[in-house]
DNA sequence: TTGCGTTATACTTTTCAAAACATAACGAAA
DNA sequence: TTTCGTTATGTTTTGAAAAGTATAACGCAA
């Protein structure tokens, strides 16, 4: 084709209710969540605040009918936040959506 | 698969240079300046200030090597605006990408 | 040569989401 | 029973993007 250099991108998320409820950055936070048990870690290593984090945690979970993140406060370390199972399995899901979104990118993307 | 009613949506765009060039909303916009005739009817129809709308061909131009949308003031109805056959051609492969894109969604959204 | 409707562009104001700030609640461990 | 680091949540500030305002330039047609 004659287009000149361009490269194809997008994005994919989750929506329940006409409302986007799990994308890309928010699936990661999860991830850290669940790697490093704590939300303030999480959100230390994506550079955002514990209160943006946090918000989004409490988006997600209120977006799902069941909670992705359980959290405690007080005791060892100060707290705990951890993925329960349902949570896991979504982002699972959405992960393996992602993997075929990716190929669907390069498949059509500039040659 | 046991996740509840979500719907997978997402966008596809265009960058040059890591800078977004061309979506969704952009080659609407362009589609009803090629059938309008002008850059103020399209804005019209799409609810948005002519300046938004100027700005956003504006961008457009200068992001591609040629120009997509030629203009000119004055005259018979004041002015005019109209895709080049580049334009044409950019905005009739994004729209395959597109459809290719919607899909994508439907096989892989939610059953 | 004036009026008209559009393109073109600069400047100002508004809006609203993100960031920053503040503070309470909690429970293990010392 | 105090300290500590976290979770939890409300309030305030900021800044950037969007919207709005203003005005010039243009060329056809009457």
């Amino acid at each position: 084709m004659s287009i000149p250099p361009f490269k194809l991108n997008g994005r994919i998320w989750l929506e329940i209710d006409e409302e986007k409820v799990l994308g890309h950055g928010r699936v990661e936070l999860l991830e850290r969540i669940h790697e490093s048990g704590s939300i303030r870690q999480a959100a230390l290593q994506m550079k955002m605040s514990y209160k943006q984090a946090w918000d989004l945690v409490n988006h997600i979970n209120n977006g799902f009918k069941q909670p992705l993140v359980i959290s405690k406060r007080g005791g060892k370390g100060g707290g705990i936040a951890l993925l329960t199972p349902f949570g896991q399995e979504v982002i699972g899901e959405f992960k393996e959506l992602q993997q075929k979104f990716f190929r669907f990118l390069d498949e059509n993307g500039k040659k």
